[in-house]
DNA sequence: TTCACATATATCAAATAGATATATCGTTTT
DNA sequence: AAAACGATATATCTATTTGATATATGTGAA
């Protein structure tokens, strides 16, 4: 596979933001980012070895006298270049995987009342987490005059956006198997 | 990790409505999957082979007398039931990775423009795909009555409500920008 | 006839997912 | 006060997937 490492773009996007340890990553990565990508600790950890190893990233010493091991890292300017030329890349792949319309598309081989149930689990799913969208929005919109919000609040409107448009075509999909 | 191939549905769902060689699995994955899954040879070659070991497809014989190498497989009844049963399993994945949201979630480190720049990349590949999918809905529903092209036709409507929905917030994200 | 392109199988390294192992810390329950 | 529990934290393993490439044949056009 090429050199192409879209974790490490994750990585670096996040440490511009803050300094931070893997697990940070993480929980960063299953709440905000969670929209868009995701990434699991076997993808983090190795890639944050890498990116110090090749100087994109810089480890904090943080040896408060003995106590829990924690690793802290911090993006270098080298670091913040890469993500800047990234960033500026034109090319990028969008790609979803969906295994629920995947299940849709070969109901023939089951009933409509299987294919019926199915859209009726995405449909929930969806909702719930609609339902959290709008929430953010509220928040986020309070405080939009600060410069990085209004990335963070425009990956919201996509989500909410998407969302709807899935309800709706839950709707449709019930008429048309009716 | 869990012992859990989707590729194998992938093949399976395919090889239920015909007799296909592993290229033309792919060219199948590339055509009316692409809309919400995605697959390699890298992945259908090893699957197909651990299916046939499996015995959840079969090989067909078609030596019709030299000439191109050419492995035609078809389900088995036990892949059948294999399928049938992901199918009523209700829990399903469905996650995205969108690189240009991924990109706009960083913006703050490039310029605005280049923000810009990126959400009208976006916008023009799925203007492109939107025409494809509407030429697609034209011609599916003449042909609707047929058992089999509702699913088809539902994974089509998805498709389109979905990438309506892009578009609507791209200009929304215009003029959140501007 | 040569060139490009589509068909077709197969394999490889790199990347990722998902699970698990290990250990510490803080809070709540017994 | 001890035990139990869940959150924090690093790290590693295997299975899976990607994307690229190698190889070879068939087909149509210049």
């Amino acid at each position: 596979m090429a050199k192409d490492r879209k974790i490490d773009m994750v990585i670096l996007g996040l440490l511009s933001h803050d300094n931070l340890t893997g697990y940070d990553i993480k929980k960063q990565i299953d709440g905000s980012i969670r929209l868009f990508w995701k990434g699991s600790f076997g993808s983090i950890y190795p890639a944050l070895s890498e990116l110090e190893k090749q100087g994109s990233v810089r480890r904090l010493k943080n040896n408060d006298g003995g106590g829990r091991e924690k690793i802290i890292y911090s993006i270098t300017s080298q670091g913040k270049e890469i993500l800047r030329a990234w960033v500026r890349d034109e090319k990028a792949s969008n790609d979803l995987k969906y295994e629920t319309l995947m299940k849709l598309f070969f109901g023939g081989v089951e009933s409509k009342e299987t294919a019926l149930r199915n859209i009726e689990v995405f449909e929930e799913q969806i909702k719930a987490d609609l339902k959290v969208l709008q929430i953010y929005r509220a928040n986020i919109e309070k405080a939009l005059d600060e410069e990085d919000h209004v990335y963070f609040y425009l990956t919201i409107l996509f989500g909410i956006e998407t969302y709807e448009a899935y309800l709706k075509w839950c709707n449709k999909a019930r008429k048309v198997l009716a």
